[in-house]
DNA sequence: GTTATCTAGTTCTATATAGAAGTAGTTGAC
DNA sequence: GTCAACTACTTCTATATAGAACTAGATAAC
């Protein structure tokens, strides 16, 4: 354990408690996405606590995002579908009706030692380097920098290309077990230089939306840092306050 | 009632309508910010609910942001505070130690026509045009023209400028009794040109970050819409997912 | 075959109750 | 005066129970 990772139990109520452990079990991968968990009743059996404590516990995963519940039909676990998230920043109108469907391709995968400051945020300088662009109606529309903690995710670097598919977080939950939890993003703006401005098809100079992702596990570890940068004039971003 | 207004109760359950009913005294002011309310028993005896009730209806006023619980001393009312969170946005950070405080300047008030995009915004085409200059360290960073619907704030355009103070929202409460519940941010990139650039000290053509905020009362009527402009350089926002 | 009804499951609402945990002011001892 | 203890209040946790609302699949009627 080389971070503060949550302390297992000491004296934290009932409720909590069960929510982590459910929380563990949904990280272990042992439900499918868009399928049920043990209902109330049966959780109450088994874990010896009343509905009450029972259902606040499955709350506070919902109200994280990970479960949904259905009345009549039970719990089910959300599929972890934010990685497009990224293209939610972007206007995506192009041309027309046809809804175009937003295609990767990766330039490059690589197990290198990483410079500092991205050592810094994942906690080691064993890691692997992506490159990847990201198309919209056959244009060039992101370009992207991803760095992964190596362990994690060994084997990510010789995999082929075809297995891998448009979205990461499905193919990190289904190849190594990783979970993405949680990110956070960070907006600001630049001009384009050097190889991003060539990717992108723009000018040196050109203005330029940058995001910088950093991704966690559940239980907090980071498990991925990715700048990502497309045409300011394209970029379009709504946030909810209050 | 111009638009759809939340119909009174019908066959809501009980918890919501207390909610309902709570949202309603708090936002016809009944309570000061960061006082305390009625206590779960109060409510209880006087809603003739049972105190599971009530707590259900209490906590969703808190995930809603306007109230806050402290263990053993109350239930308090949050001071509408996110006014200032425009300037969130924008890196303050500026020369040394002393954190100067954000000032406002208004260069404009008038009972005008607007335009037919606000309009349908705001539901009316009379209303309130009011173009703001906020600064920080001195040097102007925010332009914005701010829209509101008169009706509500009636008056408005000839209260003396001394009185309103640098943050608008809390003035509204005041002086209005109208509480801004919630807003819709949303950011572009773009460039300075006329007024606008020569009011925040630009080149004409300079980069700068755009901001539409939409904002809403308790029951979902628009209460405002504004535009604010500021250098892109300065621009960098956060934001969670998941 | 198609449609309606039943049924066994699920979550959701609501009540009643008990005590733990925390706060803030008052009282009492020194 | 100072500090500790007490007290009356608050929210928080947890249990037990009952029925309503809803769902999805099985069964029955035609």
């Amino acid at each position: 354990m080389p971070e503060m990772t949550a302390q297992e139990d000491s004296r934290l109520p009932a409720y909590m408690r069960l929510r982590d452990r459910l929380a563990a079990r949904i990280a272990a991968g042992e439900w499918q996405a868009e399928q049920a968990l043990p209902s109330e009743n049966a959780l109450t059996r088994d874990s010896g606590l009343s509905v009450g404590t029972v259902r606040k516990a499955i709350q506070q995963l919902v109200d994280e995002g990970l479960l949904e519940r259905r009345q009549g039909a039970g719990t089910f676990l959300r599929k972890p579908a934010f990685d497009s998230s990224l293209f939610r920043f972007f206007a995506l109108r192009d041309g027309g009706d046809s809804p175009s469907i937003p295609a990767s391709r990766l330039l490059s995968r690589a197990r290198v030692t990483a410079p500092d400051p991205v050592a810094a945020i994942l906690g080691t300088s064993d890691v692997l380097r992506i490159e990847r662009l990201r198309l919209f109606a056959d244009e060039p529309l992101l370009s992207e920098e991803i760095w992964l903690p190596y362990a994690p995710f060994a084997g990510f670097e010789s995999d082929p290309e075809a297995a891998i598919g448009p979205l990461l977080y499905p193919y990190f939950l289904d190849r190594f077990g990783q979970f993405i939890a949680r990110a956070v993003d960070e907006v600001s703006f630049g001009t384009a230089k050097g190889t991003t401005a060539t990717r992108l098809g723009l000018p040196e100079g050109a203005p330029i939306a940058r995001i910088e992702r950093t991704a966690f596990a559940l239980d907090g570890t980071v498990l991925e840092w990715r700048e990502t940068s497309g045409p300011a004039e394209r970029f379009r971003y709504r946030s909810q306050i209050g």
